[in-house]
DNA sequence: AGAAGCTGTCGAAGCGCTTCGACGCCCTAT
DNA sequence: ATAGGGCGTCGAAGCGCTTCGACAGCTTCT
C-alpha cells in the first residue's frame, strides 16, 4: 500500500504539500503540483479513506436508506438508488446503502459513528420514527416522500397531488364525467406513506370541483383482484368511463380484462396511469400516464444534501411537477346513446 | 461525540481495555465488562468508523457493484442487492453502492483506498475487463454470474444450463415435440453476459439427447416485438407446442398473443418460464416457471465473502440448482389427428 | 517453597491523513 | 533602502482507535 509519506519521498516535498495538492486547500506552484501528480500517478497511490476521514471528520459517503419490502414498484426504488448514486460520484461521494429493516438504528449508528457524512431517506411514512432522530441531528439529510411534519426537515417528491388533479383534468377534457381510481394495494394506505393519500386527495379535489363522479378502489396487483375489483366497479357505477390506475402491477390486468369484456380502450373507456414510463409504453396499449420522475428525484435530494454539506442550501420541499403524456389508451368520451 | 477514552474514564478503566470489551480479543472479567458496557450504554458511545479503519486496517464494509442498465431483471437485481445489505449486516459488515459505470476504476479505487474489505460484482459479463485487477489482488471478492475463465475466482450463480435442461424435460415429459425458445433481447447475447447463452446451451444440449426440436429466437421485450417473433416462430415451425420463454417482459405479451390467436394455454400451447416468482404467478396464467433464486444468491455471495474474510474460504463456483415448479401454463402436448 | 503459567489490565506506539502556525523568499510600496 | 505582504512550503500535532508487550496478582505443578 502506498502512502502520502511515501508520495512526498518520490516528488521530494513534505506530505503536507503533497496532502494540499490533492485537496487544492493552499496555493501550490505550478512545477510543485505536476512533480507530485507526476508521483501519485507512477507510484498508483490512492488516499486512505479511514485515514482521510479520522483526520477531517468527513467520509464522503452518504447513507442511502431503501426499503426492504418489495410490495411497491421496485424498478422505481432501483431507479432511484442508482440516480443517487451517480450524482453523488459526480460529487465526490460514495452511496452506503442501508436496507429500512434496522429502522431508526441504523440511522444512530450511521450518524454515531461517522460512517456517512448525511443520508437520504427513501420510503418514509407520514410519521416516520427516524424523523426525530433526523431533527435531533446537525447531521444533514434529504427524504424522497413527504411525511406529515416537513418542519426542519428537506424533501423531494413528485407532486401528487398535482398529479392526482391532472389526471381528472385530462378526463374530465375529453369528456368523461364517471371516474374510477384503481389505487394501491390496501397495505399501502394503512402503511400511510402518504404519497396514495396526496394522488387520491388531488383526484377528489379536483373532481369535484370539475363536478366529476368519482370512485376510489385500492387494489391488490394481479389478475384475480383486478378481476374481483373490476366486477365491483362495474357493478356500483356501470357509466364508468375513465380509470385512473395508481398501481403499475394492476395496470396489464385491467387493459387484459376490459378486452375480455369486449370494452375497447380507448374507444368505450380511457384508462390513465401513473406509473414509471417503461410501464407505460410497454403495455398491451400505449398508456397515456404521470410518469413517476425516479431519476431526477434520486438526483435532487443529492443535489439538495451536497449543497446543505457546502453550506448553502436549506431546509426544502421540493415537489416535482407532474408531466401528462397522452399516448393510445385515452380518447374521448364515448356518446351516451 | 462520544470517544472511547471518555468511556474509558466513565468507566475508571483504560481505554485498551474498552477496545477488549468491544472486541472479545482479550478475556475481561465479568464485572469490568459490565461497568464498561453500562458507561457505552450511558454516554451513548458509537465507535469511529474511520478511526476503526485506520487503526485495524479492516472498514467493515462490503461493496456492491450493481449494473447501471435497466434492460434487464431489474427486480431480480434489487432483490439481490437487498439480500445482500441483509445479509451483509447479519456479519456486521455494511454495504458500499457501486455502479457499474465506473467500471474498473471503482474496483482500483476501492481496493486502493481500503474503503471496503471486499467486493461483490454482478452482472460479469464473460470477459470482464474487472476480472484482471481481482485476480491482481488480494482483496476477497466473489462475482454472481459467471464469467468465462474462473480460475481464482469464487462466483455464485444459478445453474442456467441446468435449467435450460430441466426446461426441455419437463415439456419432453408431457409429450411436446416441438420446442420454441423465447430467448432474451439480442443485445443481452451480444454483450456476452454469459447466463442465456448457458441456458440455451442446455436447453439444446437436452433436446438433442431427447430428440426433439428446438427453435431459438431472441426478442425483445413488449407486444410488437413479440408479435413478429410469435408469426416468424408459426410460419417456420406451425407444429410448435411447447414454449420456454427467458424475457420477462416477453411473458405477458405472449401470452396475450396466444390468447388473441385462439391458442389455448395448456391445452393448446405449454409455456415455461425462466423468471422471478413474482412474474410466475402475477401473469394472467399462473406460469410453470423456474425461479431466479434472487435472496439466495445475494445471501451465498456474502457468506462465501465473509468466510474469505474470516481466513477459511476458498475459491469456487458455486452453482444453485434450479427448480421447476409446475403452474398452470404447461400441460400435456395435444393430441396431433 | 519456588518455578511456571494464567488471567486481567494498562501504557504506549502507531495507523495515514489533515491542518495550523511558522517561516523563508521575493515583490511591491514607501 | 526597508517595511509590509503575498506566496509556497514545511514541521508537528493530533484525529480515535487497535494492538503489542509488560506486568501484577493468582493458581497450579513439581
Amino acid at each position: 500500500m502506498v502512502t502520502l509519506a511515501e508520495v512526498a519521498q518520490h516528488a521530494g516535498v513534505s506530505a503536507s504539500t503533497v496532502s494540499y495538492v490533492l485537496s487544492g486547500k493552499r496555493s501550490i506552484s505550478t512545477t510543485t503540483r505536476r512533480r507530485v501528480e507526476e508521483s501519485i500517478r507512477k507510484l498508483g497511490y490512492h488516499p486512505n479513506a479511514g485515514a482521510r476521514a479520522l483526520a477531517s471528520s468527513r467520509s464522503n459517503i452518504i447513507a442511502l436508506m431503501i426499503p426492504l419490502r418489495t410490495d411497491m414498484y421496485v424498478p422505481v426504488m432501483m431507479e432511484i438508488a442508482v440516480a443517487v448514486a451517480t450524482t453523488a460520484r459526480t460529487h465526490g461521494y460514495d452511496i452506503l446503502l442501508l436496507t429500512g429493516e434496522e429502522g431508526p438504528d441504523a440511522v444512530r449508528r450511521v450518524t454515531g459513528s461517522g460512517l456517512a457524512d448525511a443520508m437520504i431517506l427513501m420510503d418514509v411514512e407520514l410519521d416516520d420514527e427516524r424523523l426525530p432522530l433526523l431533527r435531533g441531528t446537525d447531521q444533514p439529510s434529504v427524504l424522497i416522500g413527504l411525511p406529515a411534519d416537513t418542519t426542519g426537515l428537506t424533501c423531494v417528491d413528485l407532486d401528487f397531488r398535482a398529479t392526482g388533479a391532472l389526471c381528472v383534468e385530462h378526463l374530465a377534457d375529453l369528456g368523461h364525467r364517471d371516474i374510477t381510481v384503481i389505487g394501491e394495494a390496501p397495505a399501502v394506505y394503512e402503511r400511510h406513506t402518504g404519497f396514495a393519500e396526496r394522488t387520491l386527495d388531488g383526484l377528489r379535489t379536483r373532481a369535484r370541483e370539475l363536478g366529476l363522479r368519482l370512485l376510489h378502489r385500492p387494489c391488490e396487483g394481479g389478475y384475480d383482484a383486478m378481476a374481483a375489483t373490476l366486477a365491483r366497479v362495474f357493478d356500483e357505477r356501470p357509466d364508468t368511463t375513465g380509470f385512473v390506475v395508481q398501481n403499475e402491477s394492476a395496470v396489464e390486468p385491467l387493459l387484459a380484462l376490459l378486452r375480455q369484456q369486449g370494452r375497447a380502450v380507448p374507444e368505450d373507456v380511457s384508462v390513465v396511469a401513473v406509473c414509471p414510463e417503461q410501464v407505460a409504453t410497454q403495455a398491451s396499449v400505449r398508456l397515456t400516464s404521470v410518469a413517476l420522475p425516479a431519476h431526477e428525484m434520486g438526483r435532487r435530494a443529492v443535489e439538495q444534501l451536497v449543497a446543505k454539506l457546502d453550506g448553502h442550501g436549506s431546509d426544502e420541499v421540493v415537489l416535482l411537477a407532474p408531466e401528462l403524456t397522452v399516448r393510445a389508451s385515452s380518447g374521448p368520451a364515448p356518446v351516451r346513446p
